[in-house]
DNA sequence: CCACCGTTACCGAGCGATCGGTAGGTCTTG
DNA sequence: CAAGACCTACCGATCGCTCGGTAACGGTGG
């Protein structure tokens, strides 16, 4: 899944690789709890029963453990999202957002990658530019699927694309900030609404 | 301006809380460099012209600086608004965007403080929490005021409130990431076009 | 089958830098 | 002359990371 299973020159075997994964996925958690400025080697190592200087026998700096990090959700992203519908749909993105609601730990990693990677030279800043560009392209296509070249409302696809990504993103900053009060998916839905108020049934 | 304008016992005259705002913002600075976990004392002191333990004279910890930071944000939202149009109407709104699309700095600082303080523990999480539940407040009071108890939509103010928060703050995040070429503004008011399509001129 | 050997998988020790914070001083100012 | 406004000196902790190992694993030739 890495395309580049390689770190200081030792190439890592299909063992190996679950390591990896292993890691990645307790950098996540570390992560959520402490950011990634404030996630030390040492928590996320500990977390797998390795030494701070074994785990950068895997990841050779810890910037390139987040580059794993991001580099599993771009995986993610791309392949099984069984757990979803298919979100290129706006039935599939109420799907995604309820299943999000369900996970909070990568919600809440992800949420605050991106509050740090608007800090400078923060070595998320390319990954999110990018990914909100590829994001929007997705988001044009699904909303063009779903309504052609006018929403209901009479905006472009263009024009709505980055409101529904800025929605998916705030939604989760008030979620994150009352889990149990906050009904993100409830909000997303209405925003839905918004966008065809005819579709209410 | 602070509700406490004492330090280790030391009690700051005028010049002392010229200096303390003027810390302040120099600490404002800094976090929109580097998040407030990346940002240390020496440096925010460094910008003042004092030394980290000069600065320790007027906040006598990290966390107290922080709160100075919050506390001079409230301060803000509570009074002098003449940069902007009265933010409690949907134009104002409006304004209000516009007016964050000239304040980077600020922005960027709030957004990364708001990114990391859904991590456990962070000294500014209680803020967060208490600043959404008074800014939906006041935001369900401004859609009543403009559109009484139904949005054109059929939405509720209750309801619209966090999706308008959302935007703001999620928009806020595209344009952070591409500060040149997303405009931020324009995305606002499409998504005001879709609270009240009626109001297309 | 086994001896060999390179690769993989770690760990102990430690380094230099930086962090927030303390203790205690000196100069200045009202 | 007290209190405010600093600074020097320092401390313990933690950080990411390097160096230099050791031990297990795995393929390969005899």
């Amino acid at each position: 899944m890495f395309t580049t299973p390689r770190t200081r020159g030792v190439r890592h075997g299909v063992k190996g690789q679950a390591r990896r994964e292993e890691i990645v996925r307790a950098a996540i958690e570390v992560i959520a709890e402490r950011g990634y400025r404030g996630a030390s080697l040492a928590a996320v190592a500990e977390k797998v029963g390795l030494t701070q200087q074994g785990l950068l026998h895997y990841f050779p700096s810890k910037e390139d453990l987040l580059i794993g990090v991001l580099q599993l959700r771009d995986h993610w992203d791309a392949g099984d999202r069984d757990y979803v519908t298919d979100p290129a749909t706006m039935a599939g993105l109420e799907g995604l957002v309820e299943a999000n609601a369900n996970r909070p730990a990568i919600i809440r990693t992800f949420s605050a990658l991106l509050g740090e990677s608007v800090t400078e030279e923060h070595p998320a800043a390319d990954y999110f530019r990018h990914r909100y560009a590829s994001v929007r392209e997705a988001m044009i296509a699904t909303l063009r699927q779903e309504w052609g070249d006018r929403l209901p409302s009479g905006l472009t696809p263009e024009d709505a694309a980055p409101l529904v990504i800025a929605i998916m993103d705030g939604l989760q900053f008030q979620w994150l900030h009352e889990p149990e009060t906050f009904d993100m998916p409830a909000a997303f839905r209405a925003f839905v609404r918004l966008l065809d108020p005819k579709a209410v049934e």
